[in-house]
DNA sequence: TATGATTCGGAGGGTCGCCTCCGTTTACCC
DNA sequence: GGGTAAACGGAGGCGACCCTCCGAATCATA
């Protein structure tokens, strides 16, 4: 699991260089663009990428990583929110921003899935975003028939449109705030037309076994 | 621009075949599949495919036109409705669901707007779709600070939900009813962070010269 | 059914991207 | 600086895919 390092300081200076033009070139050509590409892009023989990364599903694997991590620093802030409606916004805002500042999170995401669908991403945050929830349910703030999975799937929604490009963000505020205006509970809220699921329910429907999806 | 019709049965019935598994064939592998695996599923020779559309940028945009044709078989429904915020309602549930059903839409959208940057997919249902916003907000149901873009916008985003396959669609409802929620003008709705954008400034803006974006 | 025009099938040439291999270069350590 | 291990570069083999070509098969018409 834990990669080894080189001690070589240009191995280490490629490697840092190459996972960065990666998230640009998948950003900009797909997942599947050229990794020859790459190479040229990141001033790098062809045969410096397969050697730090042994194929295109590696380099993929170690672009998700590194986005779990960044992931992790999220949740003090969310978390320690002084109410839980704050954690809620913060939860939408601040991982929706994230997703759709980063055009190339959402095909990565989807191909990890692919190549290992028993995986959880973050089954240890699941607890987390439950009693997230449960809070903000508490203080009846946050209308009562929405889930964390619900959530999961507005901050995916929200980082969507990261696929408009980086002139968008400013305007992507104007969804985030119907989307948490949807949120909130207030008489007169339309009931919900079948329950929602759990997380593990969820999981086993969206990664049942089939055809590669769509690009998107 | 009319496609001429070959007066060959088999010729017709295989053009129909094309269309039908591509679209199949876009959902699941994405819209860069090999067109010899279309030839394959369709139980035709390569020969076949490329006698049909010169090159895969024609046969996207004949996929293309037959979703615009689709599309505008929701408008009678939509723009007749009873009162202005039934049409919103309409306005995001049909075109939302339609576009969550149909994974192969997102990318054939995108990959036309490549190949003609200056072409504006429904510039006919711009007036339309601004003139339903107008009346649901005189009806005082819609918030007064939405634009017609934003419904556009929030359709997009719906139809995102696709990607989790066919076994999401009845969830799908969750999503739709908390933004339709947060559509509603109320007292207490949190006001919109940043100006709206009028139709072309979005498309100028999103169709900026640049990179292919990210497949999703 | 016979005829001619149209469409079909699929082998194959050309291109592009994946990945390996090995002579050369670079970094680390003394 | 010198020596050694590690990393680098990029040419090229290989396979996948695009698209063409033409003899064979099929259809419309009479």
């Amino acid at each position: 699991m834990t990669s080894s390092v080189s001690s070589r300081r240009d191995a280490r200076r490629n490697h840092e260089r190459l996972l960065r033009e990666a998230r640009q070139l998948f950003a900009e050509r797909g997942i599947d663009a050229p990794l020859d590409e790459l190479a040229a892009r990141a001033g790098v023989g062809a045969g410096t990428v397969y050697r730090h990364f042994p194929n295109r599903d590696a380099l993929v694997r170690e672009i998700y990583d590194s986005a779990v991590a960044e992931l992790h620093d999220f949740a003090p802030e969310i978390l320690g929110a002084e109410t839980g409606w704050r954690s809620v916004e913060l939860y939408v805002e601040r991982l929706g921003a994230w997703v759709a500042d980063s055009p190339y999170l959402p095909a990565v995401m989807r191909r990890v899935a692919e190549l290992d669908p028993t995986h959880r991403p973050g089954a240890d945050f699941e607890p987390l975003v439950d009693g997230l929830v449960a809070r903000a349910q508490a203080e009846g703030a946050l209308r009562a028939d929405v889930t964390a999975v619900d959530l999961g799937i507005l901050v995916d929604m929200l980082g969507s449109l990261g696929q408009y490009g980086g002139e968008y963000l400013p305007f992507w505020r104007r969804q985030l705030t119907i989307v948490l205006d949807g949120l909130r509970a207030r008489p007169g809220t339309t009931p919900m037309p079948v329950p929602g699921q759990a997380f593990a329910a969820f999981h086993d429907m969206s990664h049942a076994k089939g055809p590669r999806p769509a690009p998107r």
